[in-house]
DNA sequence: CTACCGATTGACT
DNA sequence: GTCAATCGGTAGA
């Protein structure tokens, strides 16, 4: 199994492409309770100043400043009093993040089911704040580099041996500002991604 | 200080 | 399918 993290220029393009080229990949948390983690199965892309629906497309504010730092860097906020977990894209100063909707549980799945109080596999990280709860990420983890290596990365999943993945993009869930727009991307019959009936576009 | 909000979830019909 | 509890962060008085 390689835990090698994804480098920087991973996260340094176009939100749309990194959003798709997450599916796949092993989201990894390390704490002292031990290693847990899985395949991130949904993202979602949020564009900077061309897009309503991202929280920094009126500019920098306290909440939002991991957004405009380094790419390949966590952005973490609150919403509804759960946390959720974005990876920040393209180059420093120019705001789009990843928002990391599902994982399909792979390591440490005692420790995500501790933390999330049951045993069912499709309940650990089906949802970003239920993800969030999984793996302990909170305000502690905003600004982290998600190329170090340590306490939260992400690294190519070689379990996945070159299988081919097959992707849908549909509407982000949840959105109430330009909700129309194809920005959501999951793992085709996935059991691990949430949401339900989206509309299928390509 | 208070009022309001939300990129959610889980319980319910 | 619907709906409301959720509570910290923020803005505004």
């Amino acid at each position: 199994m390689t835990l090698i993290p994804l480098p920087r220029d991973f996260y340094a393009r176009d939100p749309v492409i990194v959003a798709r080229e997450l599916l796949g990949q092993r989201l990894l948390r390390e704490t002292p309770a031990g290693l847990c983690g899985g395949r991130i199965v949904e993202t979602e892309a949020y564009l900077s100043s061309r897009d309503p629906a991202c929280h920094a497309s009126r500019g920098m504010n306290r909440k939002n400043t991991a957004m405009f730092g380094p790419p390949g860097h966590a952005y973490v906020y609150m919403i509804h009093a759960r946390w959720c977990l974005n990876a920040v894209t393209e180059p420093e100063g120019i705001p789009s993040a990843i928002l990391i909707r599902a994982i399909e549980p792979l390591d440490g799945i005692d420790l995500m089911q501790e933390r999330r109080r049951t045993d069912v596999l499709r309940d650990l990280a089906r949802g970003p704040a239920r993800l969030c709860e999984a793996l302990v990420i909170n305000r502690a983890a905003n600004h982290c580099d998600l190329t170090a290596g340590r306490e939260l990365w992400i690294a190519e999943d070689a379990s996945l041996n070159g299988t081919p993945l097959r992707t849908i993009r549909s509407a982000r869930i949840g959105v109430t500002s330009a909700h129309r727009r194809l920005l959501r991307f999951y793992l085709a019959g996935n059991a691990f991604v949430s949401g339900r009936g989206q509309r299928v576009l390509r």
